[in-house]
DNA sequence: ATCATTTGAGGACATTTGTCCTTGTTAACC
DNA sequence: GGTTAACAAGGACAAATGTCCTCAAATGAT
């Protein structure tokens, strides 16, 4: 709980009677590793706080391939976008990695919220371009850098993905394929 | 003016009285091919509807290679987001590829119509989404398409930008280079 | 514990893409 | 109108990445 204030904290300046007031209507929730979240082509009803584990996030391809779209971990916010805020079929798979734990509330009592208290529109507006700017960041990565330029730099910025994604999973996170992903393992281990 | 009141009318039920209130505040812009709408460093004071003409967003990135974020044409808006938003120093540079009309709104008056119109609120908030939405897209064509699809693509998404913008602009917004671009189009033209 | 399945490493070769370069064409400027 | 600069095409070779495959280790199920 004290971390969902804290990361509320840091997007808006909600107080803690509103906190206390909005916890009451999230609902915990105990997925153990392999369990979905989401499914494709079920409406995402829910959006999610991390409290302690990981989730991938992945969609099917033209080609018919698994795509890993991000791993979201502790103290980050999860859902199917799209599905959630148009409540329409998901082309998303949310999945967890691992045991994890998370708060969740559904799109009705979201909505609840935002009409009772003015900060939740705020923190959903800051959300969303938060979500934007990450996007925009992944994009710009996919756009300018090497195979091993992407892989290091999800080594720096989700050290931890390595022991619990596959191999296949973080290749196609990357845009490359496992054998791609091979070779830099091996050279990089020299 | 007609197009804007049509462009917002397909985000959010706005009155005519509201739309006239608002457009009083948008000032019309006209830059000449080569003008410069945001530039790098410089704070993004601006957000503008394109009521015709074509605008090229880029940046330098850490190779010091100029690469294109976006080609935005009519009854689009474009700004540099992330420096509106947040009133910091840009990243992108925003500049017209052939004489371009802008409607445009300064950061203060955006949010008077905030305050004043809540059906604004509306409109920023899904304009937002909608950005979220397209900057995915990209991110997932650039993840799994091939140069040759990227640029199929792109030809059928906006086919008059191979008028508009170079070789090079179109090359470094695919995440290819112009050779690989040339051969491309060699390709195609058999 | 045993067997079957999944997963990761890496060989061999093909394909794609990049780098560096030259050339011809177009466009811009005095 | 002639000169210069910018731009697009494409040759030759190198490097990166993909495809298809095998093998060994790890994992899960009975």
């Amino acid at each position: 709980m004290d971390k969902f204030k804290q990361f509320l904290k840091n997007i808006a300046p909600i107080t803690d009677k509103e906190f206390a007031d909005s916890i009451s209507v999230f609902t915990e929730l105990h997925l153990k590793k392999g369990d979905f979240f989401v499914k494709q082509d079920k409406i995402c009803r829910n959006i999610a706080f991390i409290v302690s584990g990981t989730i991938r996030i992945y969609y099917i391809n033209q080609k018919s391939e698994e795509t890993t779209y991000s791993f979201c971990q502790e103290n980050c916010l999860t859902t199917s976008f799209k599905s959630f805020i148009f409540q329409t079929p998901s082309q998303l798979t949310l999945q967890a990695l691992e045991n994890t734990v998370l708060l969740t509330i559904d799109y009705d009592k979201l909505n609840v919220l935002y009409k009772d208290y003015p900060i939740w529109q705020n923190i959903g507006r800051i959300i969303t371009q938060n979500e934007f700017l990450n996007m925009e960041k992944y994009a710009s990565v996919l756009n300018n850098e090497t195979a091993k330029e992407k892989y290091l730099r999800l080594l720096k910025e989700q050290p931890n993905i390595l022991q619990k994604a596959s191999i296949e999973d973080i290749a196609s996170y990357l845009g490359i394929t496992r054998r791609t992903l091979s070779r830099i393992r091996q050279e990089i281990s020299k």
